[in-house]
DNA sequence: TACCTCTGTCAAGAAGCCGTTAAGATCAGC
DNA sequence: GCTGATCTTAACGGCTTCTTGACAGAGGTA
């Protein structure tokens, strides 16, 4: 990778200095915001190759981030906060987060551990960073948050989406139940397993031609979901 | 990812019950090991889903496993230790860990960190070779919890696949009665193996050209049954 | 041969999972 | 505060899957 891009998601214009002084030095393009909101935009814009985000960002939750961009894009998130309690770090790491790094840090090892996230998604290689996925009549554009069914667009409900939206991250192999709990509902939910069923009720309603047979949308007895792929 | 399996190599029987405790708990399939050398081995004949390694072992160091274990293999590796210090952290982060969790560490985050790694497995997913499995017709691709026989797919029972499962990951081997009721069934159904007949007729009947001559699934009688390999 | 153990096959009842519907609760926008 | 959309929760029928029992065949042994 020639120069990777990192997108600073902070807040705090001290730390943004120091972050900037210790990543240029180091061979990084840095891109900077300091609201969720402009992260997230500048997240798609620059289609970096790390995001780092801080978790206390005074127009959204941390959480949020994560979740949105989660939603359309599979890029490495490093986690920077001063909450250190241990719900804060696992709700963080199960939101979507890669790694994540308490304050203070040390700069060596938000390097080291910069380092390994790129070597993550230097492992990943291009393609399996596609935002769009078809299958027959279905087409999910993750990037704009869209559904097509045979050209038209159908609207989901957020939660309907985001089921989807993870089955497709996932397509062509079976997503348990759990997972997909955990996904959508977040990881109190890992019993609730009758959301899934109507959820899954409403997705082929909407989008199976015969949702009592379903064609796309299939179903992996005891274990979970599966969406067909090409 | 069914049961995901972790390979744990660290020497102090404490923090190795606590461990198995914690693991056994969420559903992992656990090996573990005393030392470097042994966990070397563990690392290569149970091809773990999530390796967890403690830094100070007694017969090697800690970035020596490291090392020889990246010359063969990309499972996401775990460092655990009682050293502190910005530097072992960032050469072990360099030198082909996937993280690094300090000693005492939160139960909770090791978990939400075990969870991170097995996503970026799954993630690279599909086409790993390991995870693939090919006899005559019959095609196993455990990545994708699927059975392709002759190219058409063959659905199994979650038993059924899970029998079929263990057979493959000791293919050409013998597997005990014993052992496939463990694996299947839990360890409170050694004595059942009632149960391995049926369902040993229901994969024959499903995979098998002539179900009363198995090509594939072999009896040993007086001792398991095998899948045969190439 | 007769007997015994191990193995394979079939079938039926039980149990649990899944799909569907609908009603009340909650939320967001006006 | 009203209204419509969305989410949660409960109920229930149907169906797959699991368990269990019965029995027959294979193969070894006295």
């Amino acid at each position: 990778m020639a120069e990777p891009v990192v997108v600073v998601i902070e807040d705090e214009p001290q730390i943004r200095r120091f972050l900037r002084a210790a990543l240029t030095g180091q061979g990084y393009r840095l891109f900077e915001a300091g609201t969720g909101e402009d992260g997230l935009i500048e997240a798609a814009s620059r289609q970096p190759d790390l995001v780092i985000l801080d978790l206390g960002l005074p127009d959204m939750d941390g959480l949020a981030v994560i979740k949105r961009l989660r939603e359309w894009s599979a890029v490495p998130v490093i986690v920077l906060s001063a909450r250190g309690q241990e719900r804060d770090k696992v709700a963080a790491l199960d939101g979507g987060a890669d790694d994540y790094v308490g304050k203070p840090f040390a700069v060596g090892e938000l390097l080291a551990r910069m380092r390994v996230a790129l070597r993550h998604r230097a492992q990943l290689g291009g393609e399996s960073v596609e935002s769009t996925f078809t299958v027959g009549d279905l087409h999910v554009d993750l990037g704009r948050r869209r559904v097509l069914l045979g050209g038209a667009e159908v609207h989901l409900s957020p939660i309907e989406y985001r089921l989807l939206a993870t089955l497709v991250r996932y397509a062509g192999r079976v997503v348990t139940h759990r997972q997909l709990l955990r996904e959508v509902w977040g990881p109190n939910a890992e019993a609730q397993s009758h959301y899934l069923r109507v959820y899954m009720t409403h997705l082929r309603r909407k989008l199976e031609p015969d949702p009592a047979r379903p064609r796309y949308l299939l179903t992996e007895p005891g274990v979970g979901y599966r969406l067909l792929a090409e």
